[in-house]
DNA sequence: AAATGTTTACTCTGTA
DNA sequence: TACAGAGTAAACATTT
């Protein structure tokens, strides 16, 4: 029988959903998009919970992936060869957590017939339709990987994902509470072309509905007054 | 073979 | 109380 209260800091289920975690990962890449393997590791890296009984969450994060339609799956260009495809999330997944808890979505997405989907893909980034034509795409900061423009990857403003927390290093000997609750919000990260410099947004994690609504304030009030993009 | 992806089924919990 | 969302297990298919 477990003791009650008298639990590590990393038995500690993060206050996240899978759906959540794994957006927080997408979000947090370059190019706004990852392969499974690296969404793992995102996930292993910041939160010592998931360093154990792998084989059980990643088969719910697989699950999720699947069955959530806030996630898309795009596919490797044939010159970039690897397993498995890059995972990205749908363009109106925004406000997916205006309620302000990670742990429950506040809405589900329009169910797309395949030609929507495809249609929906292509004309938020309309290159990956073309991906067989896009051997010469020009080489440029502008695209991310099969020349998705990287302005079509950012979220427009208002649109908030959770803050993510720094990566801990897997020492022998876990780092102090503070390390994993001490978030900072980088809103270069939500877009790195075009949004200021990063500000330390948030000092807890949201661990109730209210305060993470609170959060989502912040982050929103700092965001108010970036440029959105077309 | 292992990793990745899909689907189904079930339980639990929060919300309207 | 019904319903929807989340978590889990498991079986199976596909890809590398």
């Amino acid at each position: 029988m477990p003791r009650p209260g008298k639990s590590s800091y990393s038995d500690q289920k993060p206050p996240y959903s899978y759906i959540s975690l794994t957006a927080m990962a997408i979000q947090h890449s370059a190019e706004k998009m990852l392969p499974l393997s690296d969404i793992y590791k995102f996930i292993m890296e910041r939160f010592p919970y998931y360093r154990e009984h792998t084989q059980r969450w990643q088969n719910s994060l697989r699950h999720n992936l699947s069955f959530n339609d806030c996630f898309i799956k795009i596919p490797r260009r044939p010159d970039q060869p690897g397993k498995g495809s890059f995972w990205a999330l749908h363009p109106d997944c925004g406000d997916m957590f205006e309620n302000g808890s990670f742990l429950r979505r506040r809405k589900r997405f329009k169910v797309l017939r395949p030609d929507q989907l495809s249609n929906m893909v292509s004309s938020v980034w309309p290159h990956v339709g073309v991906m067989d034509s896009m051997a010469s795409m020009p080489v440029s900061h502008e695209y991310g990987p099969f020349g998705v423009p990287m302005k079509a990857l950012c979220h427009p403003p208002g649109q908030t994902m959770p803050a993510v927390p720094v990566p801990i290093k897997p020492t022998p000997a876990l780092p102090p509470v503070s390390a994993i609750s001490a978030l900072t919000v980088n809103s270069s990260q939500i877009c790195p072309s075009t949004l200021p410099a990063s500000s330390s947004l948030l000092e807890q994690t949201p661990p109730t509905p209210s305060e993470g609504k609170s959060a989502l304030h912040s982050v929103r009030s700092a965001l108010h007054s970036v440029p959105v993009h077309s």
